[in-house]
RNA sequence: GCUGGAAUCGUCUAGUGGCAAUGACAAGAGACUGUAAAUCUCUCGCCUUCGGGCUUCGUAGGUUCGAGUCCUACUUCCAGCA
């Protein structure tokens, strides 16, 4: 079982610790997203050095490119990535809803490769195995984002998001005692294509090599094929159904639990109260995909969640909409051309202490890679440090007076 | 000097008798929540009561119901020959 200490309660709200075999997150943390185990356009340097506690890569991406068998034969995403951090999976369950002309049946999704049009079908046993090969120290069940947000697709998408779960932990347990029998061997690839084992304990050559660098030292941990299964709560808008979904899942021979589907939701504080009131108050929750707009991070942590992920900070850099604690800035516009303060004040990170407006400006102007770099590396800190600072508060007991400070001039405009 | 060729919205460009006029870039702005996103959308001659009105394709004339498109002259640029 995943240990997870609560060091600190408020409410539903809670200051804990996630112990995972890569090392420990101080919760609530946000969890950058590392989709095709890469957080784009940084390095695991820049996100350890932004203070980063964890990733989430996507099962989905990884199987297209590179492949789940490649990930296994690196000795793991956290291996193959150079991120010697906790690290968490997502079951490709998102993408049944994201992505068009995919199957669904009872058994699973079938979907067609956008890179090569190759055939590839996602059940719960084989988003199981591929989390398994990948080895996340925390996999998300395989679930069902409805396609539309009626009643009646809600409701079928959480209860296939239930049957779906059971098979989860079903394959799920198999495959961990399997690991614990056969540990050293290649144990996880079942349902994947054969190839021959190349996962060791020995050093390759490529690790040989970077073996001094001093980067080893911060990274230094030991890899670990012990990983954890969270159950996803569905149920849309509709608090009956969260209701239900939480009760089901709280049920379940689970490490913690996922929340998903929650930005269709415009009611999201009352829908984590109920769902949080429900869950088991001694397993960790993520709330999935949430976090582009601070507002969801102090909601989310306020009732109860203790880990967040989001492209939104990454893509919103990305695009040249970069957060201030004045609100989200375009620094394209051309009002920046001439503004030689730092992007934001008071900010810590690589880019406030070193650039200004102006120059990234500039950057974003000519299109230069660095743009992104920089940008990124803002937006992705902003996140991480807030939801660090929202931890702080609510061990203090500052945290209404925190949030209401920093909302009301966020969102002042 | 002679002989060809070319001049179109900030830039490059399409257009060869019915056009406020193509595309790209630039520019101005917006969107983005478990990433098919270093992506996508809108605006981009002037005015507008959003019906439309007005002025545009080097300059000046001309032919024509109608000219960016045809003719003449001029101006500038390019190429070749002197």
């Amino acid at each position: 079982m995943l240990k997870f200490d609560i060091e600190h309660k408020d409410g539903l709200a809670r200051v804990g610790i996630i112990h995972t075999p890569h090392g420990d997150i101080k919760t609530p943390a946000f969890v950058g997203a590392a989709t095709r185990a890469t957080v784009k356009a940084l390095t695991m340097k820049e996100m350890n050095e932004l203070g980063s506690q964890a990733i989430l890569a996507n099962t989905y991406h990884l199987i297209l490119r590179p492949g789940i068998e490649l990930i296994e034969e690196a000795g793991g995403l956290a291996e193959f990535s150079s991120w010697h951090k906790p690290t968490f999976t997502d079951s490709g369950g998102f993408q049944i809803f994201s992505l068009p002309n995919v199957k669904i049946s009872e058994n699973g999704v079938k979907f067609k490769s956008h890179i090569d049009g190759a055939n590839f079908e996602l059940t719960p046993e084989s988003s199981m195995q591929a989390q398994w090969a990948i080895g996340a120290d925390i996999h998300m069940a395989f679930d069902h984002l409805a396609k539309s947000d009626s009643y009646a697709d809600m409701e079928e998408a959480m209860h296939r998001t239930h049957r779906w779960l059971d098979r989860c932990v079903t394959e799920h347990k198999r495959l961990r005692e399997k690991a614990a029998s056969e540990s050293g061997q290649n144990a996880f690839s079942e349902g994947l294509p054969e190839r021959s084992s190349a996962r060791t304990s020995a050093p390759r050559p490529w690790r040989r090599a970077e073996a001094t660098r001093p980067e080893e030292k911060v990274f230094g941990q030991i890899l670990s094929r012990e990983q954890y299964l969270y159950a996803v709560v569905q149920g849309g808008t509709f608090n009956d159904l969260r209701a239900e979904s939480a009760r089901y899942c709280a049920g379940k021979d689970v490490d913690g639990f996922g929340i998903g589907g929650v930005f269709t939701a415009k009611n999201m504080d009352e829908m984590l109260k109920t769902v949080n009131s429900i869950l088991p108050e001694n397993k960790p929750r993520h709330l999935l995909g949430m976090g582009q707009e601070p507002i969801d991070l102090f909601v989310g942590a306020e009732y109860g969640c203790d880990t967040f992920d989001c492209v939104g900070p990454t893509r919103m850099a990305r695009n040249g909409s970069l957060y201030t604690k004045d609100g989200r800035i375009n620094i394209k516009n051309a009002k920046y051309a001439h503004d030689f303060k730092p992007l934001m004040e008071d900010c810590d990170c690589e880019c406030c202490k070193n650039y200004t407006r102006a120059y990234l400006h500039h950057l974003f102007r000519t299109d230069e890679i660095t743009a992104k770099v920089l940008a990124s590396i803002h937006n992705e800190h902003f996140v991480v440090s807030t939801v660090d600072h929202i931890r702080e508060s609510i061990m203090d007991g500052t945290f209404q007076d925190y949030k209401n400070a920093f909302l009301s001039r966020y969102y002042a405009k």
